[in-house]
RNA sequence: GUGGUUGUAGCUCAGCUGGUUAGAGCGUCGGUUUGUGGUACCGAAAGUCGCCGGUUCGAACCCGGUCUUCCACCCCA
């Protein structure tokens, strides 16, 4: 045997049922989106490095996957360059380009360099892979698709309203039911930093915040105090962890923990507002929760941060996130211009619907009728058969090569059972003297000799 | 980037404290069955034990490195 050829860590080979069932998932979002008034757009696989660099925070930045320039690249670099051996410093001389990391930074990237072709708000829906460099585990890869829908141009709040629908209208489609939609205001996680007197660690203070149910009340406070947030600060975070009821229990709650914070009112302004026309509205499968341990993106968000779990009992990442980030494109230099998306992703949401059982039977649609082949005679009989059969619309092949014993035959059997074809049909000698076609159901085996207008009927 | 885990036939995995020719099930191929698959029986082929190096009289097994798998942390879809 020679040397077993493999794929890159974190990235996957997909058969044609697992194409098949990764392309149902995709309709069902693209249809949702389309339903809520979404256009499509593509971007390159690839960006400038500047693009990318530098937007998705010092842990971002390692996980982008940089391309190496082409030609010599290394006579660029200076011999004080070459010495020092800093990756920061040579990286950007031998890397000008890099693959997308998101969906939503070319997004900003593009509306920037389109804005005098785009009307605004401006609706866009993407659905491609990105990349990153990350080390793979659970329903987590290197190569992934993003499936996201993105509103710029408009800072009402019925665009956060309509995002949680759309949320809801996806996993309804997808029978994936009982999912959880996460809400959170980066004006609630401010107004809270500002209060406990953390407002320049607000990173710090959120990221730990966000461990709550992962390592619990205690080791978040300690790693707090760690990060240098005061004592008396953390004592007022109190009714936060104990924070219960529903929506209305919760912000109350909330209220009163930042009384003296104007962007902690405006916070909760926002986040009742959405709940309010949520409850008005219905959702028809998912849940909106309140989490103020929510804190992802906090690069960009500044408002709304959503985040989507799957049902209860299922273990995996979030299956969808997003925000609104009013000020995206400023990097790229168009001031003033709100925007809020979401997210799906795709691979996980495969992971969740595979565990749960979820896919419908009838996406993997193979081939209806295999024709045994013969010899050349018998061949062409069929061939003109199955041409009239797919004329009807009519999944239907021919065995390309020809029995010459029983035990070809038995191959060709073997083979239309193998890959579940549910009949076959044999045209051999004496079917075409008299004319007929010997119809076979796998299943059952019974066998009947038809004439092509009633073989026709019985396959349609 | 940190810590752990995995790698033996096409696939799933056994393989004792290091000891002759490395095993099973499934699959593949052939036969019982020359116009009939899915069930039965008989037989056969198939492995540089992930790769490189070390210890040893002797390594699938012990040690080091490296790649890979999966998991956790960080972060994230």
């Amino acid at each position: 045997m020679s040397k077993k050829p493999s794929i890159p860590k974190g990235t996957r080979d997909f058969n044609a049922e697992e194409v098949a069932k990764r392309s149902y998932i995709m309709e069902t979002i693209k249809e949702q989106f389309q339903l809520y008034g979404f256009q499509p757009i593509e971007t390159p696989s690839f960006e400038n490095s500047e693009t990318l660099m530098g937007k998705y925070g010092d842990e971002g930045d390692r996980l982008i996957f940089k391309i190496l320039n082409s030609g010599e690249y290394l006579k660029k670099i200076s011999d004080e360059d070459y010495n020092s051996k800093s990756e920061s410093s040579i990286t950007p001389k031998i890397s000008e380009k890099a693959l997308r990391y998101d969906l939503t930074v070319p997004f900003a990237r593009y509306v920037v360099q389109h804005q005098n072709e785009i009307e605004f708000p401006f609706k866009r829906y993407q659905i491609q892979p990105v990349w990153r460099a990350d080390r793979p585990q659970k329903g987590r890869f290197r190569e992934f698709y993003q499936c996201d829908a993105d509103v710029v141009g408009s800072k009402s709040l019925f665009q956060e309203v309509e995002f949680v629908q759309l949320y809801d209208a996806v996993f309804t489609a997808l029978k994936l039911e009982g999912v959880t939609i996460k809400i959170n205001n980066r004006k609630i996680l401010s107004g809270i930093a500002e209060v406990i007197g953390a407002q320049d660690k607000l990173i710090d203070f959120t990221v730990a915040l966000d461990k709550l149910d992962k390592i619990g009340e205690e080791k978040v406070k300690e790693e707090m105090r760690s990060k240098g947030i005061p004592e008396d600060g953390i004592a007022k975070l109190q009714p936060l962890f104990s924070l219960s009821g529903d929506f209305g229990d919760q912000v109350e709650s909330l209220e009163s923990i930042l009384s003296t914070s104007e962007i902690g009112k405006t916070g909760i302004e926002e986040l009742e507002f959405i709940n309010s026309a949520i409850s008005k509205l219905k959702l028809k499968t998912a849940k909106l929760q309140l989490d103020v341990t929510l804190a992802r993106g906090l690069n960009y968000y500044t408002g709304a941060i959503f985040e989507v779990s799957a049902p209860e009992g299922v273990k995996m990442g979030s299956i969808g996130g997003g925000g609104r980030y009013d000020d995206l494109t400023g990097i790229f230099g168009l001031k003033d211009m709100s925007g809020v998306g979401i997210s799906f992703g795709l691979d996980r949401i495969y992971l969740v619907l595979e565990e749960l059982n979820l896919f419908p039977d009838t996406i993997t649609e193979a081939t209806k009728v295999l024709f045994i082949s013969f010899g050349e005679e018998e061949a062409m009989a069929s061939i003109q058969a199955v041409s009239k059969l797919r004329e009807s619309n009519i999944k239907a092949e021919i065995y390309p090569d020809a029995v010459a014993s029983g035990k070809q035959m038995k191959k060709q059997m073997t083979y239309a059972n193998r890959r579940n074809i549910p009949f076959v049909v044999l045209v051999g000698e004496e079917e075409l003297k008299s004319n007929t076609y010997s119809l076979k159901k796998m299943a059952t085996g019974e066998q009947q000799k038809l004439e092509f207008r009633d073989l026709l009927k019985a396959l349609e």
